[in-house]
DNA sequence: TCAATATATGAATAACTGTTCATATATTAG
DNA sequence: CTAATATATGAACAGTTATTCATATATTGA
């Protein structure tokens, strides 16, 4: 495999790719982030959420799916702090977790042009 | 499976959620577009793109991995709309497709302070 | 304490995805 | 035309992930 033979203007940009990569620490972090909202299960989960605080059967309600699989996906979505909960009674209710969710949602919306 | 017995508020939240819900097509977009940039590997990809247009070596040596890994990433991003590509002599020169893909990465970039 | 409700979870399965290996195609130089 | 270079791609495999089913736990009201 050898460099193939552009101006050297493109050498440039890849040598400049190469050095500016992030470290693969904080590649996978944000990785992580953007892929709870490329499943269209956990997108339609937190858009819910976007309303406000919400118990899981009201997710189940407005995102579709099973109580089960809600909840799998609930789990899957703490654990990676995009969201967090509290329980009230006998209801647990889930909001999302921070700004940095809201943030990725919003632009998310924006390419939507949602409503929201 | 019963709807919960919050205040009112909360049913009114579920309502809404269920009501801005967008459509099963226009989610699963986003979700496909999110989900480009869900895994290290691409996302290195997109990256090194963001530097200007590169051939596929170029992207080999700024996002690591194999030709045979990198290409059959590009084919894939490409089939999504999120790179374009031309030829130019012996070389396929790759960009990203849209100010859409660069907005969700200048993004990624802002969670990841990143100098790019 | 007992029944009902809300939520969580382990196990199994099915579907999906990334990588590798070998090979094919396309372009250019000689 | 031939060799070398650049890129693409099919098949196989491994790893990951979403869903389902059955069941467990926790809370409340009677």
């Amino acid at each position: 495999m050898k460099s193939c033979n552009h101006e050297a203007e493109h050498e440039e940009k890849a040598r400049s790719a190469a050095l500016n990569m992030p470290a693969e620490e904080e590649t996978a972090r944000v990785a992580a982030l953007f892929k709870a909202i490329s499943e269209p299960c956990r997108l339609k989960i937190l858009f819910a959420l976007r309303q406000g605080e919400l118990c899981v059967l009201h997710i189940v309600e407005a995102a579709g799916g099973t109580q089960s699989a809600v909840s799998h996906q609930l789990r899957l979505l703490k654990a990676n702090g995009i969201v967090r909960s509290r329980r009230e009674g006998q209801n647990i209710i889930y909001s999302l977790a921070d700004e940095h969710v809201v943030a990725v949602l919003s632009l998310a919306c924006e390419h939507l042009k949602c409503r929201i």
